[in-house]
DNA sequence: TTGTAATTAATGTATAAACATTTAATTTTA
DNA sequence: TAAAATTAAATGTTTATACATTAATTACAA
């Protein structure tokens, strides 16, 4: 369904004003399928990608201020988000010796296997996804970066 | 910045998934751009759409109910959005005669006198985006209108 | 060194979001 | 028509968000 139906408005100013009210549309369609999906799991989308962020240091520790600077929503709490993985065993934290102002987040084992079972349900959207094709999908991360850029 | 700079990640799994962190990430950037951008005229970017839906009618009554068909957000509470509005006085709302479950709501001259002030600033905005060309919106506009349809 | 500034994480707090439930009105159907 | 189902809006409630503030530690500069 394209935008204009989606949101019932006929007509757009222009073009700039569509795109705007397009992407704050389509970023929103996708947080609630991903929120939807990670339900039954018992986490959220943001706890996700902190888990997400936690494995890609296969290993190595990682300060809460470095997960911030990962994550996408910058303006959220990693230090509550950490605390809820932390509540539910997923992962571990210690305070770094070099600067003891520091804490270290490593995911545990539950962590990964949680990230593994839920990366599996997650395939059958990059698949769908993957009908745009891959020159389609090249050209809208690039017009994505290119926008930003126009508004920075 | 390009989105792996953004969120300091180096190489992404695949198109797919990159183009699926671009867009909640590009998403959240233009929200919260916005809602720095309102917070100054005592309003919320929600509000503002709110008000937006409502002079959009051109006088004309709409429904809570109509409103949240319009709303970029649909999850969200229409019914205390316009309360917020009302009490800012910046709408109207009288029980409507043929329906009485259902509630007419109008924009006050207040809210449309707000709604003028505000877009002269968002017209800011909408110059630093045309930067990208007529051309490349509507691609932006396409792909993204293809890209909810591909998972849908 | 010693006081000042800056950094890191945690916490406080007011507001908003995400649902579920309720209430009132209307529509359907038995 | 009367009861059941549906619809529209409001409200309740739990959790999350957006900030500001605080506390502890480290870096820096006089």
């Amino acid at each position: 369904m394209s935008i204009s139906d989606e949101i019932k408005q006929s007509s757009f100013k222009n073009e700039e004003t569509k795109a705007v009210i397009n992407l704050i549309f389509t970023g929103n369609f996708i947080v609630q399928r991903q929120q939807a999906f990670m339900k039954p799991f018992g986490i959220t989308m943001q706890q996700f990608n902190v888990l997400r962020i936690l494995q890609g240091q296969k290993g190595q520790a990682i300060s809460v201020l470095s997960i911030t600077e990962r994550m996408l929503d910058k303006m959220s709490n990693a230090s509550r988000l950490v605390d809820k993985l932390f509540a539910k065993k997923l992962v571990s934290r210690v305070q770094c010796e070099k600067d003891r102002r520091a804490v270290d987040v490593y995911i545990l084992p539950a962590g990964s296997a949680l990230i593994a079972q839920i990366e599996v349900h997650l395939d059958e959207f990059r698949k769908q996804i993957s009908q745009l094709g891959e020159e389609n999908l090249k050209q809208l991360n690039e017009l994505l970066d290119q926008f930003r850029a126009s508004i920075s």
